[in-house]
DNA sequence: GATGAATGAGATTTCATTCAT
DNA sequence: GATGAATGAAATCTCATTCAT
């Protein structure tokens, strides 16, 4: 594959600060609203306010817009999960399941339409979750909960184990918010997420 | 939502079937090299070894080409499942899950790159889940296995059982092929596939 | 340096083929007129009564165009060159001298304008002399006549010889071509080549 | 013809001095590197380690850029041949015209990227040859030596015959440096460069 | 039916220049 | 004086689509 796109500069000036983030924040709107074939540089330009100059500034090309969207997006999901498994006094493990597919599907329910965009447009951009630093931090919260509870869990491998907890989690909410079946319940759902999670876990 | 756009002509010659197939292999091949975004109708044709003005004989637009793969894609997939779940004798409930997401996993190992754009892009259960006669088909088909499994199964909803069922296959598998992590073995991840489907089912 | 920009492809039909030379006529006559920095692949397209598009189709960017504007010249020259030296019956040494300059000088009087151009802004893309097979056949034609004449010239190494003429009278031409000095009537200046040329040829 | 474009200002202090050096030397090797297409007032700023405002804090706009770096080569160039041809005691008409060209040949060994650049897109006894006083200033130190060796030359009149040695040595300097010829040494090209002037000047 | 040259709207991208800080 | 973020006109280039042959 080919190397993500990186951003052209760093901006130092809080000037250029707030052109920067005025430009993502455009391209999630533009994006949210208009699919990635109907996203173009001029339309982000003209929504964020600034020149398109300006986005080729700090953005090399277009495809750098939505990867730094992607990173931007990742960062916060990270934040979340992290978040909610660093509660104290700590949950039951299922608090814990539920606590984070909650706040998941939460977060995706700001802009579900961006989402969309951003997790079906883009395969290739998305920033691999194996070797990720900032992934790793989460795995790791993750593998913690999950080795804090070893006594109640099935899987014996808890490498494996964690990394399927957060799959499962995160496809199901993608699934979730990309496709809402209509006739179930967003509860309803919620709930089956936390099932599968749990079911896997504590499996017999 | 607009509605699928839809082969111009079904061609009956043989030569014109070959065509048509060597259009929609070609469009695999490219969508699968060069990802979404780098796949154009000039390449398609070229590739395919016809002309641009023959892609257009057989596909009103850029899109419908996309579209006619996927519903190939997901006539594919849900012949594996069908012929899969029809298995006579009949197995058990482990045994049916497992083979689903063993022969899952295997159609996938053809042309994992294709996969990888085109689930992304179309999950490979569409044209749209609720109305769909062919998915409704394939629904029906788990649902039945997991009627007549009842007895064995903790969700009490079957028809968010068999949702529930469908999507995390689905999701699980897209994130195998997509993202195969390097430290876990094939037969692993197929293992935590269906023990994650199983507890979900068989819960405590 | 950087490789030549090659021509896209090869047009087969006649249509094409005129395109190209409408393109390429086109691409002359804007580069006369209003300079490198001046011309843009919009213009020639207009001027050439093709669309954008087709100025691509054939070249892979701007600077392809000038390419081969400088090799259609190259071509012109090296051929004046050889008509003029392959003249039956031969002439004294002096004579093929005179009819080659006069023949090069001719030939940049139909556009100056463009040679101008062509010569002086295109320094890179300029063919390297050595090599091309071209310019072999051209050099060896030379060659030949300075052989023929071994007796009256005074140069010993033949090769050294040849290359010096060649520049010399191609160097000579382009300088009185893009600057001509308005006191020095053409007359003068071509004598002034001749004497250059005939004088290194027959030093004492 | 327009006037060449002046410098916006011309610096007093030492700071200012070394900050307008800073940005030819800058121009000079952008120019050397990337060519004219490829040079840009952002980048030449950024080479020369100013800001692009610094950059138009002294010059006008670009094209003052690449005529000021041309004034400095050309009174490099001049002061050159004036220093070889000011000689005493004074040499052999022969010893002067190898002095000059060993001069001129060597001046352009420091940078001869840039020097292609540069005498193709101007030549350097430019700016235009027939008016400017500086040109005058060599064109008469190049007949002067001329008439101070009136006896031995073939040449009657004196004023095409300096231009004609001065367009000799010129461009043959430059086809020496821009494609130099793998298979002659650089002492077998300046020897045929002296022989092509004395032979000019001494003819039978 | 097949071809592929031609189209041209519209996208991406560049860069000389300005001007508020 | 110096800075460099911002500008935006204008350039380059793409590609879905058409249509004469």
């Amino acid at each position: 594959m080919t190397l993500l796109p990186q951003p052209r500069k760093t901006p130092r000036q809080a000037r250029s600060q707030s052109t920067v983030e005025a430009i993502l924040d455009a391209t999630a709107r533009v994006l949210a609203e208009r699919g990635y074939a109907g996203t173009n540089t001029n339309v982000v330009a003209e929504v964020a306010g600034v020149s398109v100059g300006s986005v080729y500034q700090y953005f090399p090309n277009k495809d750098a817009l939505v990867t730094a969207l992607h990173e931007r997006h990742g960062a916060q999901m990270r934040a979340v999960i992290d978040e909610v498994l660093g509660t104290r006094p700590p949950r039951s493990l299922r608090g814990h399941i539920q606590a984070a597919v909650r706040a998941l599907l939460a977060a995706h329910q700001v802009s579900p339409a961006l989402h969309k965009v951003l997790e079906k447009e883009f395969p290739f951009f998305d920033p691999p979750k194996d070797q990720s630093a900032a992934d790793d931090g989460i795995f790791q919260r993750v593998r913690d909960l999950l080795e804090a509870h070893r006594a109640e869990i099935a899987p014996r491998n808890l490498d494996l184990a964690t990394w399927t907890v957060m799959r499962v989690m995160e496809s199901m909410v993608h699934t979730a918010v990309i496709e809402p079946p209509a006739r179930f319940t967003p509860a309803a759902i919620e709930g089956a997420i936390v099932d599968v999670v749990m079911g896997y876990l504590t499996a017999r």
